[in-house]
DNA sequence: CTTGACTCTGTAGTAGGTACAGACTCTAAA
DNA sequence: TTTAGAGTCTGTACCTACTACAGAGTCAAG
């Protein structure tokens, strides 16, 4: 039933230095203990972690995740909340979507326009030495 | 010509604290000082920060950059260099942006399928304690 | 001569971990 | 029984790319 951390750490998927991170930022619940002080994670102990590694993958971040569990804890589960979170985190990715897009553009235009061996001028350097072009944003 | 450091963040626009940090790493040479130990720039290292920011802005490390300097002052001008690293970028870029993709697809689906106010549970919490959804990846 | 804006150095903090060192502990084979 | 190897412990340092101070010195205007 009780496992030792790298057992936790292959049941959930998570690194096992990781988990004892988590557990000293708060986000996990402190383990029981051997005799000899090794921890031992219960299977809700995994749970709780394929929850927070679940959310990472989804790029929430600790803090998003620790509001996320209290707000899976609560009897009373405001989920209106979640969703405003989730929402929010939607936005903010799409955003730094738009912005990866926005830099892939210019990159792309930029190698393609560059043709290998020209005489002296690299037009990738030439770009990074101009200032942005604001007709693409 | 020789102006201060609050003047070349405004020249460059880059952060004052962030100039003297470029400078900290390496990434800048130490400029002149005044005799009471102001650092002195000139418009080649408001230049030379401005290719700073402008990588920055293209999404590249400041190892990266630090890379693509060096190239940019070599006389002999290794273009191909300077392809292979954009390319390479280019492709790191374009991993992350399909990664927030992913995550933005897959949240979008959890929250159009979340009612709110439905009792007892909430999609997106049960997003979360599932495990990945390898049908989307 | 004072006031306020600027600059200096050095250090600490941010997020989300990873990577040790040095000391214990446990298990299995010789 | 001893001993080797694997696992675990704590604590600290490192990573990226900055940002934000504290406390001291400097400069220009009124």
């Amino acid at each position: 039933m009780r496992m030792k951390i790298s057992d936790a750490a292959a049941a959930s998927g998570c690194h096992l230095e990781t988990i004892r991170y988590y557990e000293r930022v708060g986000l996990l619940p402190r383990p029981g203990r051997t005799r000899s002080g090794y921890r031992q994670y219960t299977p809700a102990d995994v749970e709780r972690l394929r929850f927070v590694t679940r959310g990472r993958d989804l790029g929430f971040s600790l803090e998003e995740i620790r509001s996320l569990l209290q707000l899976a804890e609560d009897p009373a589960l405001s989920c209106a909340e979640v969703d405003r979170l989730a929402r929010e985190h939607l936005d903010d990715i799409q955003t730094r979507i738009r912005d990866l897009q926005r830099m892939a553009g210019e990159l792309e235009r930029t190698i393609g326009s560059c043709r290998v061996g020209q005489r002296g001028q690299c037009t990738i350097l030439e770009t990074l030495r101009r200032s942005p072009d604001h007709s693409v944003r």
